[in-house]
DNA sequence: TCAACTCGCACCTTTGAACAGG
DNA sequence: ACCTGTTCAAAGGTGCGAGTTG
């Protein structure tokens, strides 16, 4: 189970393909812009991916988190973004479980894996376990695949994470591009309402003209949001999900592929990593290039960013410190929620019944280096009407901001304003990007401070 | 003053309970 | 009693634009 040399070399020959991968792109090459509302809102479009090369009776667990993709706040200005200045301190980190995890590899690779129920949210106290992401910031996902049996041994288990560059997106409140936007009506199906003009007229026309019956009867039929997250309560758009691939694939990167565990984990992953990349077929683009990162696993900026500074082979010491201990050496210091939906074939339920509010009290991160806490993975599941819930015995700390982030926040970033490209969105330089993770982060500040986890709370 | 944000709205799709018929 | 197909209310997803906030 442990992330062992057959673990990691049976990780080693995953392959993530992006679905949609047209669509996506159309939506990049304008710049992406997702709306974020304090309910939560779903992405469209929204993060669906195929895999590959997994063993088919192991069993998997899909994570999605978001992660920045610069230390800038933007602004629209007329036609194009413009850098407003320094990012906000970050959100709480939140991690999405995919509703199905864990399951084993059979399932996973025998359809499209749909991450339609994830949602954004910029309510920073938000306990519906949505991702939290800030206003007219730049995020892109990053999808984690752990073996795993069951999501207790995660911990022990050697993450793969995969990211597409043109699921980059900026987060708004409101839409500022109006290409965008017509883009979005033009293939979101729950905007279907406003792709016809004259429909819209008639609306806008009528929108003083309020029926009183339906008045009335909006009145009986909407009800407070019950406690259980009303986005949990039903999944009425399950078909998106069961669609079979049709449309063009992207390959991802393959970012990381690291154990947060023992030496031995690491040097098999070194190994792994080394020897892995003749597999790839020649001719793949570059979505799938294997990172030939250094072996110290993929997450070193992380530590780099909280000790800021030595991001030198003295980082093997500290990974390696935990090793036969059984402690993790990463020294993590963001909170790290774990959102999830109902689990549609899970094979392991977590115990706790219901979607525990995430407390308030927290210990202060400012245990940043210290191995004894570090922050918490945050399983906020919520399964509303069924037993959806907290995994039971994990944490639930909740610190929206960190001491060190409210005031460190973004601090030590090397990068200028100026290297902001006239363009307001990413790169499309992929091929570039791949050597660097797949982002333009010459700036290794911040993806320190977006860990996945947690590892002393699992 | 103004950009960013919130809120209520109309319209939409999908689900699933209720029901009818075989 | 069971299965299948249909109907329809409810849930909730969508962008818009007016109003609010900082």
């Amino acid at each position: 189970m442990a992330g062992g040399p057959d673990h990691f070399h049976q990780g080693s020959n995953i392959k993530m393909t992006l679905e949609d991968s047209d669509l996506w792109k159309s939506f990049h090459g304008i710049g992406t812009e997702m709306i974020i509302t304090k309910p939560g809102r779903r992405m469209f479009p929204h993060c669906k991916v195929n895999l590959f090369g997994m063993v088919p009776y192991a069993k998997y667990i899909l994570l999605v988190d978001m992660v920045p993709v610069d230390s800038f706040r933007y602004k629209w200005n007329k036609d194009k973004w413009d850098v407003a200045g320094k990012a906000e301190p970050q959100p709480p980190c939140r991690t999405y479980l995919h509703p199905d995890s864990p399951a084993p590899g059979s399932h996973w690779m025998k359809q499209p894996i749909s991450f339609l129920k994830l949602k954004l949210t910029n309510n920073t106290l938000d306990q519906h376990g949505h991702i939290i992401l800030h206003s007219m910031h730049q995020y892109h996902p990053r999808f984690h695949i752990v073996q795993s049996d069951d999501l207790y041994s995660v911990r022990w288990s050697v993450f793969q994470t995969f990211t597409f560059p043109e699921t980059a997106f900026t987060a708004v409140t409101a839409y500022q591009n109006t290409k965008i936007t017509k883009l979005k009506i033009d293939h979101n199906p729950f905007a279907k309402g406003f792709r016809d003009e004259g429909t819209n007229t008639k609306r806008r026309a009528n929108r003083s003209q309020v029926d009183p019956e339906r008045m009335v009867k909006r009145m009986n039929t909407v009800k407070p949001e019950p406690a259980g997250s009303p986005d949990f309560n039903r999944s009425p758009y399950e078909s998106y999900e069961g669609e079979p691939p049709k449309r063009k694939e992207v390959e991802g990167v393959k970012e990381e592929q690291y154990s947060p565990w023992p030496l031995a984990d690491r040097e098999n992953s070194h190994s792994i990593r080394t020897s892995e990349s003749p597999l790839e077929p020649e001719g793949r683009d570059i979505y799938n290039a294997e990172q030939l990162v250094p072996g110290q696993a993929s997450y070193q900026p992380y530590r780099f960013h909280e000790y800021g500074k030595s991001p030198s082979p003295a980082n093997s010491s500290m990974v390696s410190s935990g090793g036969s201990s059984g402690r993790p050496s990463y020294e993590l210091s963001r909170v790290s929620d774990v959102a999830t939906v109902p689990e549609t074939t899970a094979t392991h339920k977590p115990p706790a019944p219901e979607m525990a509010p995430l407390p308030a009290s927290c210990p202060p991160q400012t245990a940043v280096g210290h191995q004894d806490y570090t922050g918490a993975l945050n399983m906020a599941m919520a399964q509303p009407g069924k037993s959806g819930g907290v995994l039971g015995h994990h944490h639930h700390l909740y610190a929206p901001y960190g001491t060190e982030q409210a005031l460190g926040q973004w601090s030590g970033v090397g990068t200028a304003a100026s290297q902001y490209p006239g363009h307001p969105h990413l790169p499309t330089d992929y091929s570039t990007q791949a050597v660097h993770h797949g982002y333009p982060h010459g700036n290794v500040g911040e993806w320190s401070q977006y860990p996945l986890f947690s590892y002393s709370c699992w």
